[in-house]
DNA sequence: CATGAATGAGTCTTCATTCAT
DNA sequence: AATGAATGAAGACTCATTCAT
């Protein structure tokens, strides 16, 4: 058995573990519900193994919440290398945040029940988001186009009514008229 | 039967009306979760009759939606009479939307998916929102401290970001912050 | 509608009832389970229906047992009626007791259960219990065939093994055994 | 392999034996509940070896009721040596099988649980119990304090009381109410 | 119209048991 | 032999909905 190889067993593990994970984020981009029996059943595993992997749905809430907002921070820094600071912002705000939140909204929905009942957001996820949002901020900074007292958690919170979006309806302009609202909002103009 | 008289039986009627709503918003703020045979309960009525007030879920959510939108809608003109527009302004959002949001956060997420899951959403009560804001910005054009060419609809998607405030954090720093991004961007500032 | 008649709504309702009760008493003597869901199935009726009228299990367990308690508590005077004092203390113990506990076995495991996991223990079945083997005792008592310093809780508790008999063996020679050995301390034999 | 020689082996094998015993028993005293997957994280076994070790739950019920009337059993000639024969009886039913009953309840509801529903019971561990109570008996029939036509099942029989113990009441009067009634019936008094 | 008992589908959760490693 | 992941049957419980009164 060399380093490299790993049992089968172990493996068929973690295909389950991704698989749960998979099929708990489609659920939840749609309608919101986790029915743990449904999830087993789409998974094509038993319910005790689901049971096994995410003891609770808030477990298994947090960690698709955890997995989906990974892939949104993660482009962050590829954005900037591609892109003037302005231009990774704004694609960053229509191409990245505002797809997830429009697909994503029962996966909030879900967060949301499950983080007031216990008062403890995953504080790790907010936290990588603001980072994020943070290091956009800074790009723009740094290449003057942003003003410099900006506090990331704000710039969020103003992107929050992304939400809200019509994804059958014209989408794109009402993400570049938000923008363009904050965007001027942020901006260095005087006062 | 004319439309003066009104007999008993239909005075009861309109209070038991009136009981189910309050007894719904009342739930509906707090966890999200309706159980209709839990309403009737406390609204001390048989679930009969919320059935019959209210043929589906979908009609009582949407009715307890409308009633808290009209308690929205219904201020802003007397914010406008005592105040300047600006103010008017800050106070809506901050005393009132801001508000609204922390408590109704279950609401929110009922009429998602209420609405999500039929497509419909409640057309009316979004348009009386969306006049709220208009009627806010207009007084404000009219006074010149707003630029002419903004959208009620892409401000009223900025402050969405109110939904996710902290009611146990300093949310009214968090509101002023985010107001003062906004306002920025509304303002008549060159480009 | 007259006094005498019952609308047939709660007709079934008594009758279910009455139905859940049996049915549970039925499974109770047997294993000692109690599937709500297997009663509601046997009693043909849903399980809804059985949560209505005892919202837990030790409601439905408790009901049952007072149920059964009060059977053999009530056949106490008439065998005093009937039959000497010694005769009618040896026959209810033989012919109720014995074959009470016999078949019985399950509720008094589901009711141990039941009653330890809350502390609570059925007083008034318990007291009733207690109340027979009273009156019993006083019979006897007065009859000089007992000495009077006899407590019934200790009667009682002597003849709580008569839950182990063996229903397919000699139990009639058992019980005639043990009753045989308390009688005799029971007896106003010098000290 | 010859019976001296032991393997390493075999020596984990029965320190896990012991350890499950030990863990069931524990369990069994309490709730009455036995979990093999709970049993086996608190043994810190695999659920697998508490099966190859108990095939079944009957066996590990079985098992640990021995093991339980087998430490009852072998106190009664070490009583006998130090008190005399009436004190040994009383000391011994007591100090060790009220006690013993008062902690095991949960063992008594599983072993009838268990041999209820497979009509097997271990014959070998009521015949010790039988052979106990004889013993004892043996004994003071001897010293002329007992009469000697007693069957030590029938005052077993009597002691089946001791189940429905308070352990936070004055067990300890109760107990000896029930002894004094036995013992009064025991006795060589004529008749 | 109002009432609330009845129904049963569906979700949650636990556990005995198997079996690959 | 030991381990523990996987499985799925089974029981507890909730709640939307119907319908007799």
């Amino acid at each position: 058995m060399t380093t490299g190889s790993v049992s089968p067993r172990r493996a068929d593990t973690r295909r389950n573990h991704e698989r749960i994970l998979a099929t708990a984020a489609k659920s939840l981009a749609g309608s919101g519900e986790v029915s743990f029996n449904a999830i087993a059943k789409q998974a094509e595993v038993g319910v005790g193994t689901v049971y096994r992997h995410f003891p609770t749905p808030e477990a298994l809430i947090l960690a698709v919440y955890e997995r989906e907002v990974r892939q949104l921070v993660d482009i962050v820094p590829i954005l900037l290398e591609k892109h003037s600071p302005e231009q990774a912002f704004r694609k960053w705000t229509t191409d990245h945040l505002a797809h997830y939140m429009m697909t994503k909204r029962g996966l909030a929905d879900a967060l949301r029940a499950v983080t007031s009942s216990r008062g403890e957001l995953p504080a790790g996820a907010y936290e990588a988001m603001v980072g994020a949002v943070f290091t956009l901020l800074k790009a723009n900074v740094d290449a003057g186009t942003v003003r410099s007292d900006l506090k990331p958690e704000t710039v969020l919170r103003g992107l929050g009514g992304l939400l809200y979006l019509d994804p059958n309806g014209e989408w794109r302009r009402d993400v570049a008229d938000l923008l363009d609202l904050l965007w001027r909002g942020m901006g260095t103009c005087r006062s």
